[in-house]
DNA sequence: ATTAGGG
DNA sequence: CCCTAAT
């Protein structure tokens, strides 16, 4: 390159800056286009995804592996079952009903404890680990299709005092593994079966401690696209067990944000311009749409392909709502706290709650309180009596149960809604695991409801009295089941199909996340560049770019809006307490911050360089003109760069940080921005006459 | 999509 | 750098 004086432009004699527009339309359109491009994934890798979290999960526990590996495998077998599934519309209640003891159920408490006792252990052990924590997730979903979905056992006992009950479970231990047991022997009594979250921490031996299993369902998109069955589901039938009666939930969640997932790998993965074919901004965008994202997707309750249990009924939709509201960031928090605290609330009163286990790990540090007041749910009021605490209306259930009024219930863990993912295979695990874990927290953050069946029948009207609806009975107890639903209340959009009748219409929200491909890719290519400002290089960063696009390319056409429902997955009820502080983890993953990219001496000079012509207003012309080849450098990163320049001029260099920045270009930043301070920045036409104070040399600009 | 500022 | 509001 040569490097020509430049004469004009002394510090006098700040240019007119040419501006060139033109090159703005067109380079949007350049832009437009590879985001659009950008939005091509590939489905398919879903599928491979499930199975390398399968191994994954192998690895991370030994027992479980079998299980989890067939996830795939499963797939046509799942599919089967769904669609026997859909001509049975009461099974996704009868899921829930299991009994303990003696009920014909493959659930039988007794079994699945035992059962699911290694199973549940190993899935704490392997939570330590992220990646293990992934598997781990995966793995209790599968145990969860092994029982037939859920969940843990729920112990009702009706005795009067819930000391002992709790004295039970609590000798019985801290782990898992142990409090299945100390189930166990309260089963003998009663059980009722609750379908719920699971835990992360296993360790945590609150009374409620349990680790649910999971289930998880994911569906590639690109079956749902072609509609055909080629769904993979991931979900073990292994299990002989009742369990084939999977209950799915028609919950689909759908994912607006796909494509901005997809155009987030796209850039990646594809090349069209730079490395990053989506420009920073497309980043943004996609953050952007993957913070609101859950909002809008959940919303489109589409089609059930399952009839759906109560469960559904609730849909997400008025999870939507609340979320909707939430548009920004703050408010989506705000949103997202109340309704961890509604659910802690929920919690809380269960009794259930353990503190830790986070979903994520980072979460961990929730624990819900106790002790919280009541709850305005329906369910409040069961939950309520199942501490012992609402005594008025358990009390004539007295009569049945010896010794107490009270029926006391312990809820292991909720089953919740399935959720249905979409992921593009260049997704990495944590994005999945992110994923999951989005979709998760915005149906539990939405706001649950409790839903209580009694014989595979929801139990609808709140105003009964256990005794009434015969929940006090021992007999009923065996069949009674919790789950969390859509809180009704709340309200559900339309969005899904108006018609959806309650029980059986599904909602179903898609939930298609794609999980942008790893950051981390990225990071490494961009940084080649040392030069980047000025216009002729080109190149250097952006070779990578392309190429990879292509295996998503199917995916487009499948529309995420078929998708699928959900399974429910499991977590327990510490999930959800975690679920708020994942949601401040939650950006962070999801969104991940760029890599940083200091500004070398020579972008700075570009900087500089531009500034000085242009002034500070029009950051776009002066990123057009000096950082036009460097994707990672967005107009706003030029705007911020020359906020810190101005900043870092104004301080003593010993305060300075990083590399620092030749005196001299300091000084040009300090003339430069105190000369369009005073001219109003867009002097066009003419650059204004002095004001410069320093302006040692010209600055050069390269030439070709 | 940009710009301007606060964080 | 990120995030928002205002353009």
């Amino acid at each position: 390159m040569v490097f020509k004086k430049r004469q004009d432009h002394g510090f006098n004699g700040f240019r007119l800056p040419t501006i060139p527009r033109a090159p703005r339309s067109v380079r949007r359109g350049l832009r437009k286009k590879t985001v659009e491009d950008t939005q091509i994934c590939a489905f398919e890798l879903l599928a491979s995804i499930a199975g390398k979290l399968l191994h994954e999960s192998e690895s991370s526990a030994s027992s479980n592996a079998s299980e989890g590996i067939d996830l795939l495998a499963c797939g046509k077998d799942a599919v089967k079952q769904e669609r026997e599934f859909e001509d049975k519309p009461f099974k996704a209640e009868w899921l829930y009903q299991r009994n303990c003891g003696d009920s014909s159920f493959a659930f039988e408490m007794a079994s699945q404890n035992i059962s699911h006792k290694s199973t549940l252990k190993e899935f704490s052990h392997s939570e330590s680990d992220d990646v293990l924590e992934r598997t781990s997730f995966i793995k209790s979903f599968d145990c969860s299709q092994k029982t037939g979905g859920d969940a843990k056992s729920v112990i009702c006992k009706s005795k009067t005092d819930s000391e002992n009950y709790s004295s039970k479970v609590e000798g019985g231990s801290p782990q898992f593994g142990e409090s299945c047991d100390a189930n166990v022997n309260i089963e003998a009594e009663r059980r009722l079966e609750v379908v719920g979250l699971k835990n992360e921490d296993a360790n945590k031996p609150n009374i409620c401690s349990s680790k649910v299993p999971t289930e998880l369902f994911l569906e590639s998109s690109a079956a749902i696209n072609s509609d055909s069955n080629v769904k993979v589901p991931l979900r073990q039938d292994s299990v002989p067990n009742a369990c084939s009666p999977r209950h799915r939930n028609d919950i689909k969640l759908g994912c607006r944000d796909d494509d901005e997932n997809f155009s987030r790998c796209f850039k990646r993965s594809t090349k069209l311009k730079a490395f990053r074919p989506p420009t920073h901004i497309a980043d943004r965008r996609i953050r952007k749409l993957l913070t609101s994202k859950y909002w809008k997707v959940a919303p489109k309750l589409k089609d059930c392909e399952f009839p759906r249990s109560a469960f559904v009924e609730g849909g997400l939709k008025p999870l939507y709502r609340k979320r909707k509201t939430c548009h920004d960031r703050q408010n989506r928090q705000k949103c997202q706290r109340d309704i961890l605290f509604k659910r802690r609330k929920l919690f809380d009163q269960i009794s259930v709650v353990t503190s830790d286990g986070g979903f994520s790990s980072e979460s961990v540090s929730n624990s819900p309180e106790k002790g919280m007041t009541e709850d305005k749910n329906d369910s409040a009021a069961i939950l309520h009596g199942a501490n012992g605490v609402s005594s008025s209306v358990l009390g004539h259930q007295a009569s049945f149960h010896s010794k107490d009024s009270h029926v006391k219930f312990s809820i292991k863990s909720f089953r919740v809604p399935e959720l249905f993912i979409e992921v593009p295979e260049t997704a990495t695990v944590g994005s999945l695991k992110r994923t999951i874990m989005e979709a998760v927290t915005s149906i539990l953050g939405s706001g649950l409801d409790v839903g209580i069946l009694l014989q595979g029948k929801k139990v609808r009207d709140d105003n009964r009295t256990l005794m009434q609806t015969g929940i006090s009975c021992k007999d009923n107890l065996d069949s009674l089941g919790f789950m969390l639903e859509p809180n009704t209340v709340q309200t559900p959009p339309p969005m899904c199909s108006s018609d959806l009748p309650p029980l059986l219409s599904c909602d179903s929200s898609q939930l298609l996340t794609r999980s942008p491909e790893n950051p981390v890719l990225d990071s490494g290519i961009s940084d080649a560049l040392p030069d980047p400002p000025l216009t002729n290089s080109s190149n250097h960063v952006d070779s990578n770019h392309d190429t990879v696009s292509s295996p998503t390319d199917m995916n487009d056409k499948t529309t995420p809006d078929t998708k699928a429902i959900v399974a429910v997955p499991a977590m327990s009820m510490e999930a959800l307490a975690v679920v708020p502080l994942n949601q401040k983890t939650r950006r962070s993953e999801l969104v991940q911050r760029r890599t940083r990219r200091p500004f070398s001496v020579s972008e700075v000079e570009a900087l500089v360089h531009a500034v000085e012509e242009l002034g500070t207003g029009r950051w776009r012309d002066v990123k057009l003109r000096a950082f036009e080849n460097a994707d990672h450098r967005t107009y706003v990163d030029l705007k911020d760069k020359w906020k810190t320049l101005v900043h870092t001029a104004k301080i003593a260099p010993q305060q300075r940080r990083g590399e620092p920045v030749p005196q001299e270009l300091l000084d040009r930043v300090l003339a430069a921005h105190s000369y369009w301070s005073q001219h109003q920045a867009k002097p066009q036409g003419k650059h204004q006459a002095g004001t410069p104070k320093i302006m040692e040399a010209p600055a050069e600009v390269p030439v070709e």
